[in-house]
DNA sequence: TTGACTAATCGAAGCGCTTTGCGAAGAACG
DNA sequence: CGTTCTTCGCAAAGCGCTTCGATTAGTCAA
């Protein structure tokens, strides 16, 4: 391995006036020495160190990524967090910037904050980190570039990126309100997650504000599964006067649905309308095909690493929350109720 | 951010013995003496750079991996990538690596090799790369420690990790032999690809040895899609002596024989048994939840990283293929034939 | 008490770059 | 032809660590 010391010694100019042709200046170097330099590189097969690059300058023109709550064994596995990562990647991708994993899962500041403290990247995304721990106030203390990704910014000022599920929510009632719904119920996931209940809280405002009113028979509290999906459409479609939809709190609850309104022989969409959430890859090969609303995962990754490679550059940035809007798929699961 | 010096001056120290401190080692120092500095490092906020340690060992303790023919825009998104680097995060976070993605896309040796020269990470691992292309002998020039996975190790002496579709499709024959069918076809993938051909012959082959007599018209050629599967298994269904078993190239064609069967009321599996390959997330909830060959993906993407750790720790490794076993996963859609 | 070791520590020389104060050479100007 | 700018290029001082020969203190047998 060649350093910038044979290419001076070969091309008979200083390390310096190397150093400026490696890096287009800052000292402008003639045109002539220039290509003299290049050609002594290119023989010699020289290519400058990343590492001692890094240590002169203190820029290692590299982000990390950490995933939060997820486990260990399934950090990339789940749809979102590939899709966030998708996101990164091409973000950094578009300036050059190559992205480090922290493997090592999070135990606490005392034991896990010295991994991001070695200026092994320029700054960091974190994505999802978990609520009720350390993790967010330590790193940041850090004077490391953060950004969050699903991370509810407030008490440490971070910029953090999400969807946002009251968007979302508004664009399910809507659209099934245009269709000429009045009836619809309401399948939540769990209670003890921030996701849940916001849909439901969204979806009761924004029939509230269409002038429907609230029926608490049509809001079942549940899982985000398909069981629980299955079982509560089936209370739905045995009353005696059925909601004509069903927004799912996602799209396994819809499955559950699915499968009831088959066993019950009610017809979807003919009969009962249906929506889910989150757009799982299945839900378009469902029969019928699900209409969804789907997640802007890979836009969140990419505006996240926007946003970090700002703050990189010297740039102010907000320590807000960003909201992106998620986007109503239209399928075949949707239809006006009938007369 | 204070550095060793620092230490080394508020503890009254040399730079080696903190340096001794740091590393346990080489040189033997002594516990009061440890002690001493490890509580000025803690009092100063200190923490070693990764960069100027990676300067001076010449070994950044992190990993680097490139995604091979896979569109920069879904590099991660597949089911296959995003396994396989869950394998790789999985088997680095074992010994503390960190994994570093390469994210621009190869070009050729020329724009792109320069990248990998920067002596940025110890080794690297390349999943997938394309045949036809100078990447991997590239690579190979540079003396980086490497590992393939996915690629036909050959003319290039790399060591390359791959599922062995053998095993799964003998696997998959075996146990239809097994259940008592005799006649079963098979419906291939696109042809100018590794596996749809290897699936084809070890299907042939097993048949011959289990006495089989050959019948063309049991072997159609096709694509990995549901259209081709949908189109082949009509043509198969309606012989006057249909078959009583299909081996579809992969789970794809296995919906698609799914939806001919159910057109025409043939059921399965009572009336035809039916095994996929790869194991799609999805084919664990068709109705009947389908038979099918898990691909050992994570495994692959832990097993490549044992063997360049291990090549990084300066082991020999040979430069050979190593071929993981897929799993059978008997589910509904097969049974023994009606008599 | 001394010589021969061993254990503990120090000092200095790298690792491969970037950055800056400075000086030399040439161009422009009167 | 001397003076003042520009342009280029040089040398040296970092960046924050590791490494290794040299030095000192400590131990033990004779």
């Amino acid at each position: 391995m060649s350093t910038i010391y044979d290419v001076a010694k070969e091309s008979g100019f200083s390390l310096s006036t190397i150093s400026n042709v490696l890096n287009n200046g800052p000292r402008p170097v003639r045109a002539e020495t220039r290509q003299r330099i290049l050609a002594t590189m290119r023989r010699l097969n020289y290519h400058p160190s990343a590492m001692a690059r890094g240590l002169a300058r203190r820029k290692t023109h590299t982000l990390g990524i950490l995933f939060g709550v997820v486990e260990p064994s399934a950090v990339v596995l789940n749809a979102y967090s590939a899709d966030v990562l998708q996101g990164v990647l091409t973000a950094a991708a578009a300036t050059g910037f190559n992205v480090t994993h922290y493997t090592n899962p999070w135990i606490d500041a005392e034991q896990s904050l010295a991994n991001f403290r070695d200026q092994r990247s320029d700054g960091l995304i974190v994505v999802a980190p978990p609520i009720d721990s350390d993790l967010m106030p330590a790193l940041a203390s850090l004077d490391l570039p953060l950004v969050a990704v699903s991370w509810p910014s407030g008490e440490v000022a971070v910029p953090s990126v999400d969807a946002d599920d009251r968007v979302g929510t508004r664009l399910v009632v809507q659209h099934l309100l245009d269709l000429g719904h009045r009836r619809i119920a309401h399948l939540m996931g769990h209670g003890n997650l921030l996701s849940a209940l916001t849909r439901r809280d969204v979806f009761l405002d924004t029939m509230a504000a269409a002038g429907i009113a609230r029926d608490p028979a049509l809001v079942l509290p549940g899982q985000y599964s398909a069981e629980t999906g299955h079982e509560n459409a089936r209370k739905l479609l045995t009353m005696p006067d059925p909601p004509t939809a069903i927004f799912a709190g996602n799209d396994e609850i819809a499955m559950g649905v699915l499968e009831a309104a088959r066993e019950l022989g009610v017809r979807i969409p003919e009969d009962l309308s249906l929506v889910g959430y989150d757009d799982r890859p299945i839900s378009a090969l469902l029969t019928p095909r699900l209409t969804t609303v789907k997640q802007p995962f890979i836009r969140i990754g990419e505006h996240a690493t926007r946003l970090l490679l700002e703050r990189i550059a010297g740039k102010e940035v907000e320590p807000v929350m960003h909201w992106l809007t998620p986007e109503l798929v239209v399928r075949d699961s949707t239809a006006p109720p009938r007369r």
